[in-house]
DNA sequence: CTTAACTTTGCAACTGGGTTGCACAAACTT
DNA sequence: AAGTTTGTGCAACCCAGTTGCAAAGTTAAG
């Protein structure tokens, strides 16, 4: 309950508001990623700009991790407890072309890939899209 | 020249008109995938929406496919001649956070991920960041 | 050739996600 | 209790992408 959250928000060093416990909530209740409109919709009485700067402030402290699949909108959901948002940590995301739901595959590390050496490397983002077992059947 | 352009357009069934050999042109000599904005600065006497649905006709054909790096706008590169876009045909794409430049590595086919069988797979999107050969000296 | 049908281009206007600035409110500090 | 910092709400803006419609250009049929 409450304290979970609390504990959650204040493990990261961020400071429990009303609203961010609310937030987070919401995002503990989730299965899927949620993006910034669909949590307004959530929150219907909630500025969308607070709800940004929460998503923000979350995402900074390595609470929840921003997923672009291509979609048009950025999608979040949280990380796990170990993550520390590192290349090692990153897994694949799956985008239902169906339902439009986004789920982390936490089972599923990037692969790594072999650039030549005159790259680079600092992260990598891989969008699997297909369609879930929800909406399959 | 322009020969070359309009074969190209034509092999693609696409109706060789004038924008569209420019366009064509322009992304020929790109050596890195090229946004809708981006393009529109080359030629700052064409209307956005002109050069907005040459390139979705491009994209249809198949001349052309695009790429969402998650830099916020999508950007476009030439098909290699063989290409279907199909998933054996994907390869991986590198955005250098330095330059904003976006580079198809063709070499770099998509690795394959065996996802359980209750999720059916029709596409997968890997874009690599870091810092390119031009911007790491 | 000339009219009719279709395709391409240009303009205007809109959508929607994301973002910033600023003022007010709430929470800590001393 | 006064002052400082932090969080929230409102308004307004930015920009990529998109749609509708009318004008211009192209193709086909009589």
């Amino acid at each position: 309950m409450k304290n979970e959250i609390d504990k959650k928000l204040t493990d990261k060093n961020i400071k429990p508001t009303a609203m961010r416990e609310l937030v987070l909530q919401v995002l503990n209740e989730q299965n899927s990623a949620i993006s910034l409109p669909e949590l307004e919709k959530k929150f219907n009485k909630v500025d969308k700009v607070t709800l940004y700067r929460t998503l923000k402030t979350f995402e900074k402290n390595k609470l929840i991790h921003s997923i672009d699949d291509g979609s048009g909108t950025v999608k979040y959901a949280l990380c796990q407890d170990t993550c520390e948002c590192l290349p090692e940590d990153l897994h694949v995301h799956f985008l239902c072309t169906k339902c439009n739901q986004t789920f982390c595959l936490n089972d599923f590390p990037v692969p790594s890939i072999n650039l030549p050496n005159s790259f680079s490397l600092e992260s990598v983002n891989m969008v699997v899209k297909g369609v879930c077992s929800n909406c399959k059947s």
